[in-house]
DNA sequence: GTTGTGACGGGTC
DNA sequence: CGACCCGCCACAA
């Protein structure tokens, strides 16, 4: 726990609510203000794109509210994306459109 | 201490 | 629907 500790508070916060996750669903990052009560979403994208956690913080579960992916480790677009969306559905979570998950499959 | 940028959100055209 | 603008907070240089 204490071997990078280069994280601030928020960062941390951020990693552990995304970390509550359940598989077959997904968080928009609204979703994880909403659970650390702090920031926006802005500065949750902020921290999950440097999510030095991954895979363990499940970050390719939080997408955006209009149902896109949004990025995946740092990357707001390319061969990631579909890898993430592939990891999505893998994991039981519908898709209303390529590269869009259904409203459904939302927390909350 | 200041500036710029970013895996967003909501509102408006 | 899509495109555009503004506002929000956090981080790096």
């Amino acid at each position: 726990m204490d071997s990078n500790r280069k994280l601030s508070n928020f960062e941390n916060a951020v990693y552990d609510a995304v970390r509550q996750i359940p598989p077959g669903k997904v968080a928009s990052y609204g979703w994880v203000v909403g659970q650390i009560a702090r920031g926006t979403a802005r500065a949750v994208g902020t921290a999950l794109a440097r999510n030095p956690f991954a895979p363990e913080v499940p970050c390719h579960r939080v997408v955006r509210k209009d149902g896109s992916l949004g990025g995946f480790f740092g990357e707001t677009a390319g061969p990631q994306l579909g890898r993430k969306a592939e990891m999505l559905k893998c994991e039981g979570v519908p898709f209303k459109t390529p590269g869009k998950v259904d409203p459904n499959a939302f927390i909350g």
